[in-house]
DNA sequence: TCCATTTGTTTGAACGATCCAATACTGCCT
DNA sequence: AGGCAGTATTGGATCGTTCAAACAAATGGA
């Protein structure tokens, strides 16, 4: 190897000054056409790759973005958050951005770990997935100037930040939409109680589809947690009642749950966030497109960062699921 | 605010140099008693945090290590990739280290991002997750003297390296040993083919199990690629044939496939690797110590950055995997 | 008492990039 | 020819930290 590659080293094999080749990194219209293409040449030959510690302690951004990773297998975790990783990571690349990840228990701690993260690193910006009512990170970012963008909608409180969510209403309709065509006419919900945003977004899709179609869903909906159990007890229970022939459920727990339920004939099913369990059990489901949702998280934040906070475009992302159709609907 | 809290700040407040603040940081011992403490509470007051970007630029580590994450559903991702990533991130923090994301395209060019990440970033190392016979990753790894540690044994090739892994075969034979005591005495195995180091490690546990129990496992065993279907017909096949009364699977797909076979009386299956679709279904599985594991690579890489190359403390770590009892078995 | 040794602390320089202000070089107008 | 605006390039200072070496004070032995 010859050593390290500085932007002197560059300078000086192509007869320049630093601040010449670093014009041709930063601000290209500054330099001379021949000039600049003699830098460039000089960089190719070399290998030579901007120090990012360097730059970052002259212009104090990192070109960073961290992500939380959490412990438990719920929310966004343990089925669909390496997608959404895999696509932040693939998207920030080109953009010269970069993902690091932190840990937290709790919100509290979260935001003492915002601190620490900041001050250590000068990190540019901050992506939340699991976002909640009266989120104390989201204000606590904002009051601290500090970039980021949801995955995920401030549910109740006013968007006073960007935020790239899923569209759950257009999901269950689709879902939905899908088993009217087929022939369905008494068709159920199985959902989440009411009061979470994402639940309630889920069962509007449902609703409204079944509306449309002049079909009637009363009686034919089930709010309960999430699990396996609850979603096998809800199917039995509807079946028993109002005696649906489809289930669109608000996830692939529930869904599970309801192709396990007894039935006399053959109930279609779609669950919802197309997770490895639909995959390997046969099961339509609702996919979120994930990489998709990671690039726009990765332009929003590009944009707020690069300063275009004055461009008019929107500063919201909602983008549609598809049905992902297997064996069971 | 008060603006930023450098070392020169916390100097001053402190009435000492700039360097003995370091030395309280870097180098304790070097620093009287009644200084340090003075300096301590200097920091603490101010809540000094030491800017990374300044430090890597003095002494060329960024405390930065790096993993790939992939883009497939297959190998360690899209099931227990996001746990062991956490066990990265939860481990790597009290250390001192953060965990930095990168995708890449095949081996190639891994290699190629391999040399921009350390040019940009200097990354202090790299732990790879799904390596493979004749892994060209880690030879270049090696010759450029770039510490890394694989979770994964070197198969075949000689373990130059350190690494981390799960012994599958005690996993399995655990598997087996508790079909045994439970009362089966035909136990089957499904797996994958010949020739893969993981596969084969694994078939190696049910069989040395069944040996040391004294039950003859000749006919009992089906190699297969992995996959729902496959485990299922595997399964059909070898019901009809030697007609086991339990099975050992090489991974959850391979399970769920042979709980869907025919089968006259029920058969008790064990999965491989506790994914969460196993968890839906409530399959008995092997779950590897993925939290454990991440902490092992952790330490070994620590230890490989701070120098202890001379300790004759082992450079691999094997770790056991255990039954989680579950419906299916 | 004096020098050698140890211990504790301070000073100046350096890492590699960008920002700033000053300078050299154009071409153009009067 | 001289002046002037605009462009292209230069050297020096700077970000916050650690390294290397110098310095000061305290200790110990002959």
């Amino acid at each position: 190897m010859s050593g390290k590659v500085t932007i002197a080293t560059v300078a000086h094999h192509a007869q320049v000054s630093r601040q010449t080749v670093s014009n041709v990194l930063n601000s290209p219209h500054l330099v001379r056409e021949e000039t600049r293409g003699r830098v460039l040449a000089a960089i190719e030959t070399l290998g030579y790759r901007a120090n990012q510690a360097a730059r970052q302690m002259r212009t104090g951004r990192s070109r960073l973005i961290a992500v939380r990773i959490e412990p438990a297998n719920d929310g966004i975790n343990g089925s669909i958050l390496d997608r959404f990783l895999h696509g932040l990571t693939e998207a920030a690349a080109p953009a010269g951005y970069r993902i690091m990840l932190y840990t937290a228990t709790g919100d509290d701690n979260e935001i003492a770990t915002y601190d620490d993260l900041l001050a250590s690193y000068d990190l540019d910006a901050f992506v939340l997935t699991s976002t909640h009512h009266g989120d104390a990170r989201t204000t606590w970012l904002a009051e601290h100037d500090i970039p980021f963008v949801t995955f995920g909608r401030p549910w109740g409180a006013p968007d006073r930040h960007p935020w790239v969510d899923v569209d759950g209403a257009a999901g269950t309709a689709e879902a939905t939409e899908r088993l009217i065509a087929a022939g369905h006419r008494r068709i159920g919900f199985i959902g989440w109680p009411t009061g979470s945003g994402v639940g309630d977004n889920r069962r509007e899709g449902w609703y409204a589809a079944m509306r449309a179609a002049d079909l009637d869903p009363s009686g034919l909906e089930r709010r309960v947690d999430d699990g396996v159990a609850e979603g096998r007890r809800s199917a039995q229970d509807l079946l028993a009642g109002a005696g649906p022939t489809a289930l669109v459920c608000a996830s692939d727990s529930l869904a599970l749950g309801a192709l396990r339920a007894d039935a006399r004939a053959p109930v279609a099913v779609i669950g919802f966030d197309d997770t490895p369990v639909a995959q390997a059990i046969s099961l339509t489901s609702v996919g979120q497109p994930l990489a998709e949702s990671a690039a726009s998280c990765v332009e929003l934040l590009a944009r707020l960062l690069d300063g275009d906070t004055h461009s008019g475009r929107p500063q919201h992302v909602l983008l549609r699921p598809h049905v992902v159709v297997r064996d069971s609907g």
